[in-house]
DNA sequence: GGTCACACAGTTTTT
DNA sequence: CTGTGTGACC
């Protein structure tokens, strides 16, 4: 099985010509379904059994930890390489693979102090960013009420997006707002050094300055990295995609993979014409279609592929596939948002129950708003239909983690002064026993478990904390699930990092382990896939959402939305409205989406018929 | 220093 | 409707 060639086995022609192709620039569009990670994975293998490269010579980049992983063990696998969680790609035979901001934090970390950025510094989260802009306001004495510190925040994270530092934000600024913006992005800035701090969009930005004024340190890293392999390219934004030049610029060996009918992620700065613009960058770009979809049928391919043709802005792949013909996509018209539950409810009832052949795990529910998820979720209950909700507040985000954490980032740097007023805010009586704490045990060389453990106990945190109520025992759970996270990094800067830059896997209690209906938004679908998937509240203004309605590119994003949505679906889709919603206690009266009239009748059969009693 | 009431805002999300 | 965050009051 070692034998090189059996890295093509199994491969569709396209995907074996990307896997074997040689040196160069080269762009594979992917589909949905089209086996994207499977080609990705397949040429770094490729490149090192067949063509001998080192593993170190090849980096691999994504957006998410979740993506980073799956290729680091698909190519493990690959390699017949064991991996374990641990040793993962410190094991030196496997290339580097990890998000732009997990890199670029290694690069800061290794060569930022030509840019007198300190070795140990801190990653600011979305949290910690917040106040600091609030320290900003405030020293600049701006008023939060006149302008909310999230905008502000929004803002200048755009502008790191685009790569316009604080001194020259004011140069751009235009307006009172942006004007304002300009003044505390100065301030912001000064606050994060004093901090210590980097936020994630510094990350990128610093990363980006540090290869721009040093090139010799660039050029070390181009010599290391022969070889650049980026997934879910339409995803980049600007700094991203200035970084992977910057990286790509003597060599030329880039392999982008993306699609840009799968570019959703526009809101938070991601540009999907850096995919399209490729072909002006490297003229000798070679480009590779995979049309091939392996996921779903005809029909609802046929039906997506319709419906996305009415962009104009971005190429549409034709997918096709040796699946069978399958079922007509289904539409229902609710009555209202709790009649929409109940049809959904019914007809997983009868797949379940009907027949032997699914599971719960089989369905998943997808919903443009976090807003809708309440209704599906009671009637579940109601009904006794295992579910599982996707998204929600992420695991470093909740407050008793914040909390923990606020005292061992304190710990670990004293500059932190969010940290600092996190846990001043828990109390001045607790305050002093941790500061008394701090300065009695700095000595001693304590793990991470340790030092938490000695912090929760002097300062009495977990007294906040009632067993017997059900909300704070979970809470307490969530603490006890961070204990078990810090066994694994005994050295509390490593333990800082990982929490900084890894969402934990999340969350371990009984009922997810239960085979469930999964429910989410159609945005945190991207990348998964479901026997039956149902997509509801197609309805205008909800979605496509009315806060896109305004520009064309709005409702293109929006489309290109609805078909991740559609390409989910591996047997059967069903599409559902409400003629009439309450939606945020606002009852509301919505004309059918323009995205069901999207695609031609030929596919669609009315489930209302079959429920008239 | 801690609790309670009121105002208020509410696409989408990863790092 | 509901979660969050601020400010007033004990």
């Amino acid at each position: 099985m070692t034998d090189n060639f059996s890295i093509l086995d199994h491969l569709n022609p396209p995907q074996q010509e990307a896997v074997t192709f040689g040196e160069g620039p080269l762009l594979i569009l992917a589909g949905p379904g089209s086996g994207k990670t499977r080609a990705l994975t397949h040429r770094a293998a490729y490149l090192i059994k067949k063509n001998k490269i080192n593993p170190e010579n090849i980096l691999l980049l994504t957006f998410t930890n979740k993506a980073a992983d799956e290729m680091k063990e698909r190519l493990a696998k690959l390699l017949d390489h064991q991996v374990t969680k641990q040793q993962s790609s410190s094991a030196a035979k496997l290339p580097f693979a990890g998000t732009f901001h997990s890199f670029c934090a290694r690069i800061l970390r290794i060569d930022g102090r030509q840019l007198n950025i300190p070795p140990s510094f801190t990653i600011y989260d979305t949290t910690d960013q917040r106040e600091a802009i609030k320290m900003a306001m405030n020293e600049v004495d701006i008023s939060e009420k006149q302008f909310k510190p999230i905008a502000i925040l929004k803002t200048i994270s755009q502008a790191k997006n685009e790569l316009i530092s604080a001194t020259e934000y004011p140069q751009y600024a235009r307006g009172l707002f942006q004007t304002n913006v300009a003044q505390i992005y100065l301030v912001y800035q000064k606050i994060l050094k004093k901090h210590q701090a980097l936020d994630f969009d510094d990350l990128l930005f610093q990363t980006v300055r540090l290869f721009q004024k040093e090139k010799q340190i660039l050029t070390k890293y181009q010599n290391q990295f022969h070889y650049v392999l980026i997934d879910e390219y339409q995803d980049t934004n600007q700094a991203q995609y200035i970084l992977t030049r910057q990286l790509v610029g003597k060599w030329h060996n880039l392999c982008a993979v993306g699609d840009a009918s799968q570019a959703i992620y526009g809101f938070r700065g991601a540009n999907y014409r850096n995919l399209l613009s490729l072909k002006n960058d490297f003229p000798d770009l070679k480009i590779i279609n995979l049309e091939q979809n392996y996921r779903s049928t005809q029909i609802i391919l046929d039906a997506a592929n319709e419906m996305i043709k009415k962009n104009t802005n971005h190429p549409i792949l034709n997918l096709w596939t040796q699946n069978g013909k399958g079922q007509l996509v289904s539409l229902y018209e609710a009555r209202s948002e709790l009649d929409e539950a109940a049809f959904i409810i019914k007809k997983i009832g009868e797949y379940l129950f009907q027949t032997n052949d699914f599971s719960p795990a089989d369905f998943a529910v997808l919903y443009r708003t976090n807003a809708q998820s309440r209704v599906l979720e009671e009637a579940f209950l109601h009904a006794s239909i295992p579910y599982r909700l996707v998204g929600g507040t992420r695991f470093y985000e909740k407050k008793e983690i914040k909390d923990c954490l606020a005292h061992l980032k304190y710990y670990a740097n004293p500059q932190n002064k969010v940290a600092y007023k996190r846990i001043e805010k828990l109390g001045k009586r607790r305050l002093k026993k941790f500061l008394i704490f701090l300065k009695k045990s700095k000595e001693k060389n304590l793990s991470t478990l340790e030092l938490l453990d000695k912090i929760l106990k002097t300062t009495g945190y977990l007294d906040l904390y009632d067993v017997k109520n059900k909300d704070d025992l979970a809470r307490l759970e969530n603490i006890k699930e961070l204990r078990s996270v810090a066994t694994e990094f005994l050295d509390l800067t490593k333990f800082l990092e990982n929490v900084a830059l890894f969402e934990q896997e999340y969350p371990t209690s009984l009922e997810a382990s239960l085979p469930s209906v999964t429910l989410m938004t159609t945005h945190a679908a991207k990348g998964t896939e479901y026997p039956i998937v149902f997509i509801v509240g197609l309805e205008e203004g909800l979605f496509p959402h009315s806060r896109s309605l305004l520009e064309k590119e709005g409702i293109e994003e929006e489309r290109r939305l609805f078909y991740v949505g559609m390409t989910r679906a591996k047997r059967k889709l069903y599409l559902t409205y409400a003629r009439r919603r309450l939606y945020f206690g606002q009852k509301s009266t919505n004309a059918i989406s323009r995205f069901v009239n999207d695609i031609p009748s030929h596919f669609i059969e009315f489930a209302n018929e079959n429920l008239l009693e």
